[in-house]
DNA sequence: CGATAGACTGCAAACGATTGCAGAGACGTT
DNA sequence: AACGTCTCTGCAATCGTTTGCAGTCTATCG
């Protein structure tokens, strides 16, 4: 059907191994037969077929990338970004959806190595720990955003403890003192990281811990909501939430409707994680940003060095095994709000008062 | 490294044809013999090399979904919806972002092909007409949602029209007679239906059509807040918009915001195309939804019948071409509200008219 | 002028599967 | 007993590349 090698070779009137070696470059070939044979290469409209390469040489030119699921738009940008990446390199992305559930996730894997991709970025689930490892010793493997504790892969990781603190400290320079945290599930990475960052930056402030004040939980909407509900029916409901648990976002949205709070003048609200509507809602969502792009191409650099040690015979580029952080940053925008020190102690319903950020008047 | 069928044949005593044939089925193989080598290939692990078949059949079991871009919901519903079928029919899906770029779908077309996919389904920029074409010789295609005129390719497609007509008569009933159009590009299929079934429905109303009211543009938030604008600073503004292009929803809620307009009391707002917000957004946006997961599901029917055309030696699958249309329905939410006839004739500002939809008051 | 290195080139064997063709038994028929 | 038929199995070619090895040719040097 399309045009093989044999063809050039044969209008061109030398042996396939030649052509082979003048298109690819490889081993000695003399300048003159080199430029003729990519002329007439091109001339034929030759394209190397990568299954037969493939399978010669082992390799796929194929890059995995596996992800829970295309909702989430940390995902989405690192998706862009690392499709975008791997193509300049020649490299087709193959991009999974893996649904935090363990027996897809590792459904996916052994599809994957059949197809014998010739390396994997993937947000682990964490349950197939085992699975991962022996494949780490085929395939060049980097863990994305979450690490799985089963493993010794090599993580990149965002700055969690930290951008957790930024955002708590953040809240803490508003006046808050009491501050309610729905974060992610406390078996996994994130969910545990920024509960630490959390409690980091209270303690600095000298604000003792409140268990009733921090809500863990699967990263569904619903979880949003629950835990939302429950902090604001406390006989003293905190005066700001941190929403570190991103799927949880639109859940504290809906309770906060539900219950007539304006935000920012009745709650304060700061989420981890932008979505693009973020800047467009009204107010506007502050947020603390994770980072999602550098992220994705740090992934990528690590995975590319991988796959470099790899094809130069130094084992399968799976060790000398470390993580990499990437900086968190706040995102300012209007829905947190300054709270008088004097009404944040009796975190009572607040008189309205008027700030630069809104003119809004309190409803409720 | 792994195991190969050769190593299972050798396991098992017999010759590597032998091992094949009862492995796959095909031929005549002994019912024993068949029994006897699963058991075996199971045992040693064996997985079958998908290139190395593929090199001798033609096929790699990898089907390509190349999409514009993974922020519009519909696409990730669908990106989502193909994924999970293709994966139980043992294929692997390509995932791939064109950005709605000419050069870029080109590129990543012949990508697709060198690698031998077996089927694509593709949201065309309308720019490759010619490419598409010869591709289609080769490999199976279905259209998605857009359709490439310079093609005959067959194409599933959203019932814009009747979409467009669904929601502008909803305004209609309403009470709305001044209804402002934010619409897509009109060199697109769906930029043109939309706009036909608007002006449809207000045929059918005795609404005179009015130029000044319609506003398209390119698949942007920026184009929705020009259009916005546009709109609200006619001597007569609509009392209700209709954004019918999708990536422009949040270019007007940032200039309605802006303007501290209120919906619904001020200005009803319609939408097309689902968001995961959208529904917890306040006031929950009314949508016209235009059935992303069916229009998935479709494509990956219409392709498979086209694969399965092809594999029995029937031409390239790609005859018979016809157009499929998914129909679309309302989705009431409460961004839309009821209309005083008399007020809506003036257009002035509207007195706050209590609706069972909202309570709240009007500012402005 | 012959030997030898050096620079290219071609032959053929892989890679791991599928598949047409022919051979080997088993069995029934005459 | 001979023959045909039917069922199963194995041989070997093939898909389109890459690559070790050996061969050819030219040029250079002694």
């Amino acid at each position: 059907m399309s045009v093989t090698l044999k063809d050039v070779a044969h209008a061109a009137r030398v042996s396939v191994s030649t052509a082979s070696r003048a298109l690819t470059g490889t081993g000695l070939t003399s300048e003159r037969t080199q430029q003729r044979l990519t002329r007439i290469a091109r001339e034929l409209g030759y394209r190397p077929n990568p299954i037969a390469r493939g399978l010669k040489t082992g390799q796929s030119r194929l890059v995995a990338l596996l992800v829970h699921n295309l909702t989430n738009a940390s995902f989405q940008v690192m998706a862009e970004e690392v499709q975008a990446r791997l193509k300049a390199l020649g490299y087709q992305m193959l991009l999974c959806i893996g649904g935090d559930d363990q027996q897809q996730e590792s459904d996916t894997l052994t599809t994957l190595v059949d197809h014998r991709i010739d390396g994997l970025i993937l947000v682990p689930t964490g349950k197939n720990g085992a699975q991962l490892k022996a494949l780490a010793k085929d395939v060049p493997i980097v863990c994305l955003v979450r690490r799985d504790d089963a493993t010794d892969l090599e993580t990149v990781l965002a700055d969690d403890p930290q951008g957790a603190y930024l955002g708590t400290r953040h809240l803490i320079e508003l006046g808050h003192k009491r501050i309610g945290l729905i974060v992610g599930r406390q078996d996994t990475t994130s969910g545990r990281e920024r509960l630490s960052g959390y409690v980091r930056a209270l303690r600095e402030a000298g604000i003792a811990l409140d268990d009733t004040l921090i809500h863990a939980g699967h990263f569904v909407p619903e979880t949003g909501a629950t835990g939302c509900r429950k902090l604001l029916d406390l006989p003293r409901p905190p005066s700001a939430i941190f929403v570190a648990n991103h799927e949880a976002t639109l859940g504290v949205l809906r309770v906060t409707a539900e219950r007539n709070i304006v935000i920012p003048d009745n709650l304060s609200l700061l989420c981890y994680e932008d979505m693009p509507w973020f800047e467009w809602h009204r107010p506007a969502i502050s947020i603390v940003d994770n980072g999602a792009r550098d992220l994705a191409n740090l992934a990528v650099d690590r995975l590319l060095q991988r796959m470099d040690a790899k094809g130069n015979g130094k084992g399968n580029g799976n060790d000398g095994v470390r993580e990499y952080r990437v900086g968190a940053r706040l995102v300012q925008r209007d829905s947190c709000r300054r709270i008088d020190a004097a009404i944040s102690a009796r975190s009572g319903k607040p008189k309205s008062t008027p700030s630069k950020l809104s003119t809004k008047s309190a409803k409720v």
